[in-house]
DNA sequence: TGCAAAAACTGACGGAGATCAGTGTGGCGA
DNA sequence: TCGCCACACTGATCTCCGTCAGTTTTTGCA
């Protein structure tokens, strides 16, 4: 049973049980594979007739660009995660799209994905929930950068990563693979890239965590939790209402 | 017609043209009139049950708390705006909704809520809409606490705000009144309130805008667009996707 | 109408983080 | 295998904004 398998349907499944015809539907909307290439940009803000995807590898980021040449990463999303969907209700996308690895990721019509809430509103309820939990880090990421300093930001994103990874398996209670470069942790963090740097040799030396190659490993779980006044709350809701 | 009169029926009104029979189920979910007076929280963080509220006049913030004491508010909603959706469709209201002055406002049982969506799918998709449309502001607002400076900031929030204004009638091209504190600016914009006050001290001196006793009045609209980079493609997006 | 309390406002000072201007290093395409 | 380019990393300096410690003005209410 390969929807099991699949990210979305695992993340989905933590929080609802889901009947054999509803994994089949979910089977249905991942038949369009698609893969990106690293650093093209997906779609672009501004652009109508957008189609959403359901990401199956890889990471992505949505960003907004300011004229005078900075821009702000508002999220990533990582396997199992929605792309676009905001932009497909708006009919025009308010922000772009950059996959930052190789990316495969499925396309799901306009069409179909109506059809999925007329045909399984219980997968509609689902997938309505999990937009609202994005909104809900969306939200949690402003708080941040409005009232958090730079190392409570990056213990915080950190933090929020691993539990998003986990719920997908992939993460584990001592890490996980993170492709991000010092860059793009800056564009997020609303930070300088050198300043990245400098708090993230902070947090090393202080023996919580270390971000090196690629991999994020944490030395001090709870100790960068009570740093980042980390709080899952925002992140574990109860599942969708049903109708 | 009373509907068409209301801030709510105003708003959608200006993006879909809504039949008598909508507009009557728009009445009908006026029915819960309801008063809270200023300062006194309607909904808290953690609570479950919540409801939602679509709002008939008067300001309102909702914001979030850290455990240093800090407050960070998310966004204010002004007549017509909806309140508390997202904590309905997660179960668990995720932030804190205060009344800042005193207001009027529907309560939307979650029940009444799904009938609609039911009956009149086309009002459905304009209230999805509608909260994209929300969720596109709060986007805008991370963006501008991440990338920013504390002038760019307060132009583009005075501006952001007479847009949404002038959509229900509240806002001239002139100006508008405004019943926020310099402290309320402060936990929205991420800044202390001291720097609001010299903020808006600067922008009075360099001939842009002057916010006093309650009233914002432009006085060079073009000039604080561009100090702002003030782009409303976030907010007029065509109308919501039809069934 | 009078006085607390809240809100607006100000100057002096300090600090978190930006910017500038680099050096080191690993991966990969020619 | 060489050289390039992206990325990681560093110290020095500057600046925007926070904090502190007030004064003045406005508002609400007794």
């Amino acid at each position: 049973m390969t929807a099991l398998q699949s990210p979305f349907a695992r993340k989905l499944g933590a929080f609802v049980t889901l009947s054999t015809l509803e994994l089949s539907v979910l089977e249905r909307l991942h038949s369009r594979r698609r893969t990106f290439v690293a650093g093209r940009d997906i779609s672009h803000e501004g652009q109508t007739d957008q189609a959403a995807y359901i990401l199956a590898s890889g990471w992505v980021c949505s960003y907004k660009l300011l004229t005078n040449g900075s821009r702000q990463i508002v999220d990533f999303q990582i396997p199992g995660d929605f792309l676009g969907l905001r932009s497909v209700l708006l009919r025009t996308a308010d922000h772009n799209i950059e996959p930052v690895t190789l990316i495969e990721a499925s396309e799901v019509p306009v069409k179909d994905l109506m059809e999925t809430f007329d045909a399984t509103p219980r997968l509609g309820a689902a997938v309505l929930w999990a937009a609202s939990r994005d909104e809900a880090m969306v939200v949690e990421h402003l708080v941040g950068l409005g009232r958090r300093d730079a190392r409570e930001r990056m213990a915080h994103f950190l933090l929020e990563l691993s539990a998003r990874l986990k719920l997908v398996g992939l993460a584990t209670a001592d890490g996980y693979a993170c492709p991000l470069s010092q860059y793009l942790l800056a564009d997020a963090l609303g930070l300088s890239a050198v300043h990245v740097n400098r708090v993230l040799r902070e947090l090393r030396e202080m023996g919580l965590v270390t971000f090196q190659n690629g991999q994020v490993t944490f030395q001090d779980f709870d100790g960068l939790v009570a740093l980042a006044d980390f709080d899952t709350a925002y992140l574990d809701h109860e599942g969708p209402l049903m109708p």
